[in-house]
DNA sequence: GCCGCGTTCTACCTCCCGTAGAATCCCGTG
DNA sequence: CACGGGATTCTACGGGAGGTAGAACGCGGC
């Protein structure tokens, strides 16, 4: 899970805000505010392709691409690679959770009672 | 809070395995298995120090380098700059507690009713 | 057969980081 | 007080990632 530069994150937003999967124009056209050249964008798709994080599809002319994971998959990967340089997890977690909001926590406590209640559910 | 290279993480791991503050050439000692020049990592210490992760004081004619955050608390708020990446933050966390370790999970629990219930004692 | 759109190739520039030599500074010792 | 040696500061270079885009190419419609 690699790192993204400041347009591929932009470009990976417009990506993640689209319901369906986008042409390089429409990318692009996201990205008005920046006055990219397409060819630009096409690169950084690539790019993307690359690192694995869009997918494209052949339409007849023109590919469509979409976005291999949703951002929170994503962000959720990111807090996993970022946790394992931790040496103590444990410790680590400890801090992160003394930081998160109420609203936060309780999201999280519940999720975590469901993730256990699961994995219990499938070991016995 | 910046991202590290991989040297600039290695002379972290040096000062966050040492309970004290280091000098340049014990960083160095630290590091042996990389046969680096002292120049080299005096330059990581102070990029370092400019970036904030490292705090260094003079000692007669040497200075003591030492982190300004520990291991967990630098790998904690990583995280949290992760999450705000996310659009969802709740969602992001459900994913996040779904992939987390049934040890890692329990850690986090109790350490989120630890900190509710100290936010739920300040604010009555 | 030609045109235009989308794509691919290639390239350049900048910034961050790893790496380190040269020059300078400071302090104890003779 | 001058000198030597370790520590620091200055300066620099090379590589890789990422932002940016022009040139060239291929294919489907008119």
């Amino acid at each position: 899970m690699l790192r993204l530069g400041e347009l591929e994150r932009a470009v990976m937003d417009v990506l993640w805000s689209s319901p369906q999967a986008l042409t390089a124009r429409q990318v692009a056209g996201g990205l008005a505010s920046r006055d990219l050249a397409l060819t630009t964008v096409l690169t950084v798709l690539s790019r993307l392709e690359v690192k694995g994080h869009v997918r494209r599809t052949r339409d007849g002319r023109a590919h469509h691409y979409e976005a291999t994971s949703s951002r929170e998959d994503h962000v959720a990967g990111l807090m996993h690679e970022v946790l394992g340089a931790a040496s103590d997890r444990t410790a680590a977690l400890a801090r992160f959770a003394g930081q998160v909001t109420v609203e936060e926590a309780e999201a999280l406590q519940s999720a975590l009672a469901e993730a256990l209640r699961r994995k219990g559910a499938a070991t016995p």
